[in-house]
DNA sequence: GAGTGGTCTAGACCACCTT
DNA sequence: AGGTGGTCTAGACCACTCG
């Protein structure tokens, strides 16, 4: 919380700031709630003007992680806090029980792939309630997850998870290497599963910074 | 274009001014592609600041309005240039077959409803190639669209958009007035119209001003 | 080289919240 | 009353793009 800026770098200082204080946020060194410094604060602690440090929060306020009270001060905000979540299988209307045979086969399997895969990431994780109950594990048990961005078949920037049930993980001794650089059902339809317990969820939210380079998102674009 | 700003008011200059840009943007007199003002121009014209400016300006870059390049000046983009898509029957994994019959009970149906409709607009649209694609219609084919902001069961501020087919609103004799404050599907649900043909689709996108301000949403939070 | 947007300084006044 | 964030001014230098 006491490193300096470097007035030389190619990165302006906003920027840095901002990433000092998100790193500060990250860690724990500035927690959720009621604590922030002021403006005049971080000002003369990092020899900076005014519009500088309003800059670095303003980048900290369009990524969703710090919210400002006019007159009462600024606040980091629980980044899970406002995250929803939508069951997309019945989103806007309900689909009709086919009426003739017909129109049953004419409806098209749709299925979404992502093209251009350009980061994944697999990890262990405890299980949030949410998902322990979809995959019907004990909550906090530790599963594989995986996390791809990349586009989707029309060509709009996502972010896709899949959790790997631990029951499939130890008969088919997957580890996470099997899953580098591929999506998880893909890697499970090659090994010889058809299909994957699963329900679709979708969810949109501002773009993390790194992400947001990573596809080369202009600003405003949400991720899905 | 050369209204003034009102110094007296209580809504901030950079604000008046990105209101003013919006209009001539959406009325067509800063048409898309390569024209805007520099912020040079746009100082001396209204008498402000750059700094006032470039707020205003940042504004509608935040909405994904405008786009600025180094150097080159700012554009106006085309709203529906990157406006995606996504297919949600299909979204990350694919539905197994049911297994058992004990599995396909247990599945549970589940809908997705608007509580707390706050918004809703109503009117009559040329379609879109896509959406003439799913209603089985010409394409430019004027149907009524309905658009209702609210948020869903899970609490996310959604907004909702429906076509009318028009057969269905020939049969049905229905018109503007009995879509006012209700969802579109819950009409034909009422009417005796069990389900709509229909298919699941989820948009990202961040909010227009007065929607953000109508869900009185924070920065940073996208639309579904 | 002229023009553009990006960054930064050093001030100022205001509206708002807390005590 | 004192502190906070919100707005605004009047400058400056830089990196970049384009003809």
């Amino acid at each position: 919380m006491k490193e300096k800026l470097d007035r030389e770098s190619l990165v302006p200082l906003y920027q840095q700031l901002a990433d000092l204080l998100r790193r500060d946020i990250e860690e724990g060194r500035l927690p959720a709630g009621v604590a922030f410094p002021s403006e005049r604060k971080l000002m003369s602690r990092y020899q900076v003007t005014r519009t500088t440090v309003r800059s670095a929060i303003g980048v900290l306020k369009q990524e969703g992680t710090v919210v400002a009270k006019h007159g009462a001060g600024s606040f980091v905000r629980d980044p899970k806090a406002d995250r929803h979540r939508v069951d997309a299988t019945g989103v806007g209307m309900r689909r009709p029980a086919p009426q003739t045979q017909e129109s049953q086969n004419e409806a098209p399997t749709r299925s979404f792939r992502l093209t251009g895969i350009l980061e994944s990431t697999e990890r262990r994780m405890p299980t949030t309630p949410w998902i322990s109950e979809l995959l019907q594990v004990a909550d906090g048990t530790e599963v594989l997850v995986q996390e791809v961005t990349g586009f989707d078949t029309h060509g709009a920037p996502s972010l896709c998870r899949g959790w790997l049930h631990p029951r499939v993980e130890k008969e088919m001794a997957l580890s996470e290497e099997d899953l580098e650089g591929y999506w998880l059902p893909d890697v499970l339809a090659i090994k010889g599963v058809p299909a994957v317990e699963g329900e679709d969820v979708v969810e949109a939210a501002m773009p993390t910074p790194n992400i947001k380079q990573v596809l080369g998102l202009p600003d405003g674009v949400p991720v899905l």
